[in-house]
Parts: C-alpha cells; sequence; structure tokens
DNA sequence: GTCTATAGTTGGATAGAC
DNA sequence: GTCTATCCAACTATAGAC
C-alpha cells in the first residue's frame, strides 16, 4: 500500500507475524501467512527482512519484552513479604491467563530456538529477562517489607520463572485455573520463607 | 525389506520417528524422513498409519511411558523424607540429563499437541501420567518415612510436575546443571515442609 | 518501495505395479 | 506388504516490471 520508511513497515510485519503466530502457533507464521495478515505481498517482506529467521527473532524480542511489562511493577507497598509476593505472582498470573495464545506462543519460540542456531539466541535472551525482572521485583519486595533474603536473590529469581513456567506449562494443557493459582501460592510461601528481617540498625549494633 | 506383521512394522516406525524427532526435532520427524531411518518406502508409512498425526500420537505414547520408566522407583528406604525425595528428584534429573534430546521433544510435543486437536490428547496424557506417577512416587515415600502429607498428595505431585518442568525448561536453555540442581532441591525442601509424623497409633487413640 | 510472476524445494497423500 | 511414480499443495526466496 502506501509508502513507509523501513522501521516502520518493519514493525508493522513484525506484529503481523505475531498476531499469526499468537492465534495459530509459530508453524503458522509463514512469510506468506504474514504478509497477507500485514496486508502487503510476498515481496515486501523479504525486502524487509534477511530472511525468515530475522522476523522471528524480532517477533522474539517484542514477545520478551511483552513479558516484562506484563509484570507492570504493580508491587503493593506492603510490609507483608508473603502478601507482596502473592500480590505480584497474582499479577503475572492474570496476565499469563489474559494471554493464553501469547503463552503457547512463548513456549514455542524456546523450542523453536533451541533447535534452531539461528534463533537460538532468542532463548536465551527470555530467559534471561524473565529472570532479570523477577530477581528486581524479589529485591524490590524485600526493600519494602524491611527484610533480606537468606538465598542469593538470582537463586530465588530462577525458582520464580522455574515455577512460573512450570504451573503455566501445566495449565496449558489442563486449563485448571484454581490449581495453578494454589500451586503459585504454595511457591509464594516457599520463597517468603527464605527471608529474615533485616537489621535496621548498622552492621556492627547488633549485641 | 521383509514383510512383518503390521504390528511390528508400526514399532518399527515409531521408534524410527522417536529417533529422528530426538535427534533433530518434531519438524524433522516428516513421513519421509521417517521411511528413510526405517529403511522403508514412503509408501509403507502410509500403509502402517492413517496419517502423520496417527504417527505422532504413538510417538507421544513412547515418550510418555518412557518417562515414566525412567524413574524407575529406586525410591531409597530411607525415614529421612527429605533424603528420599532429593534422591527421587535426583534420579528424575540424572534421566533428564542424559536425554536431553528426548526433554526437548516432549516440550515440543507438548505445544504441538496444543495447537493441534487430532493431537490434544497427547498432552493431556502426559501430563496426568507424570502427576500419577509423582503422586506415587510421593506416598510412598511419605510410607517409608513414617508422615503424612499435610496437603492433598495431587497438589504436591502437580508441585513437583510443574518445578521439574519449569527446572527443566530454564537447564535446556541455559544448561546449568549446578543451577538446576539447586533449585530442584531447593523445591524438595519445599515439599518435605509439607508432612508431618504419621499418627501410628489409631485415630482416636490422640490425647 | 511495492508489486507480480516464477524458480526451486519439500511435504502429505495416493495409485498401481510387483 | 512393499515398492516406484506421481499429484498437489505450501513454502522460501528471487527477478524484474512499475
Amino acid at each position: 500500500m502506501s509508502r513507509l520508511p523501513m522501521a516502520e513497515r518493519r514493525d508493522q510485519l513484525v506484529h503481523a507475524a505475531l498476531a499469526v503466530a499468537i492465534r495459530e502457533g509459530i508453524d503458522a507464521a509463514t512469510v506468506r501467512r504474514v504478509a497477507a495478515e500485514a496486508g502487503v505481498s510476498l515481496g515486501v517482506v523479504h525486502y524487509c527482512f534477511e530472511d525468515k529467521d530475522e522476523l522471528l527473532r524480532e517477533v522474539g524480542k517484542v514477545i520478551t519484552s511483552q513479558n516484562v511489562e506484563r509484570v507492570a511493577f504493580d508491587l503493593p507497598a506492603t510490609p507483608d513479604l508473603r502478601a507482596a509476593l502473592g500480590a505480584a505472582l497474582g499479577g503475572v498470573w492474570d496476565a499469563i491467563r489474559e494471554n493464553r495464545g501469547a503463552q503457547l506462543l512463548s513456549f514455542e519460540l524456546t523450542t523453536t530456538a533451541l533447535r534452531n542456531p539461528e534463533l537460538r539466541g532468542v532463548a536465551t535472551v527470555q530467559l534471561e529477562h524473565d529472570t532479570e525482572v523477577s530477581e528486581q521485583v524479589l529485591t524490590q519486595a524485600a526493600e519494602v517489607a524491611g527484610t533480606r533474603w537468606t538465598v542469593p536473590v538470582r537463586e530465588l529469581a530462577r525458582l520464580c520463572v522455574a515455577a512460573i513456567n512450570g504451573v503455566a506449562l501445566a495449565w496449558l494443557v489442563d486449563e485448571d485455573d484454581a490449581a495453578a493459582r494454589a500451586a503459585l501460592a504454595s511457591f509464594a510461601d516457599h520463597i517468603a520463607a527464605r527471608s529474615v528481617p533485616a537489621e535496621v540498625g548498622s552492621r556492627v549494633s547488633a549485641g
């Protein structure tokens, strides 16, 4: 249609690819279907992207950043650490629940990336990003609650990511929302138990 | 080649499909590649299976039953529940570690099944099977340790499955074995904490 | 920058000889 | 039961007109 600058055209195509992939799976996101979704011809996609893998790499970036944005840092400023974690995980869960296709696509992208060297980075970046965000949330929650973690925050962040992914995968299969929430709440307890009240004074004041 | 009865031929083809899929991913397991792997011609596969989906359904069954067999119930007969769970998870983890391709294929099968109504059952059965086995192991461990679970075993089994899947997915991406083991050990603590000594007397003997 | 047309592969499925 | 030959659909990618 209209003549757009390359950057905008790429953005449009990436979002078209994302829409198709969320709706019908990553295998359905062919160059042809993406072109059709965006309302452009096949040649345009090949003009804007080196090849299909480059397009998928961009889709991976968008999915990853959306995962991060969804957490939205609406962490309640409560001194009750368990409540704060529960609320944070609840927020994450609501986002997953309302974006089933995106969550499934996220897993599809990971497995695809693990088989395709050209896409390997997509899986790595996604995991790293998720872990990083979890770490920030955990750190922030501890600060607000006046506690400190008894094991490295990084390890706890990994636990959170694994728990969320594991619960999400099961939920995609059995659609048991109540069980998913219960599982996340249980994991939240586990994480919260790895904290103790922070020493509010200086390090040498204990006695 | 030789003229095999249908059942054996099917078995041979399913295992050929499994080999290809483990090695190169589910998308590589085309009817043609499977036929080549088994050393038969294209027509034979179509003669033995209704269509590709039926072949993949059989692959799903085999993968699922292998997951179960791998646990092997080598649960140590120790009264230390935490140690028993740690050993069980350790065993599961060794199996996953030594079968990276199979673990990845397991996830690929799940996502594929979630997009394809013809394969939907593969995902359901796999999750159900895993949960069932976890439940049996947890029950058995509690018996040996002389404890009882304070929450429904079914819920704990779901936690185990989610934890294992989440940890396995992360490991497939970052290959950090030590972190994976640490995460599983942490989750084992969490599960073990959901137990209390069983009342050895009758139900009415409590004071 | 966008389009049509087409080359070149690959895949699922079937027909029919043996 | 097994094979070869073939059909047809869909895909990635490119060439070249506009």
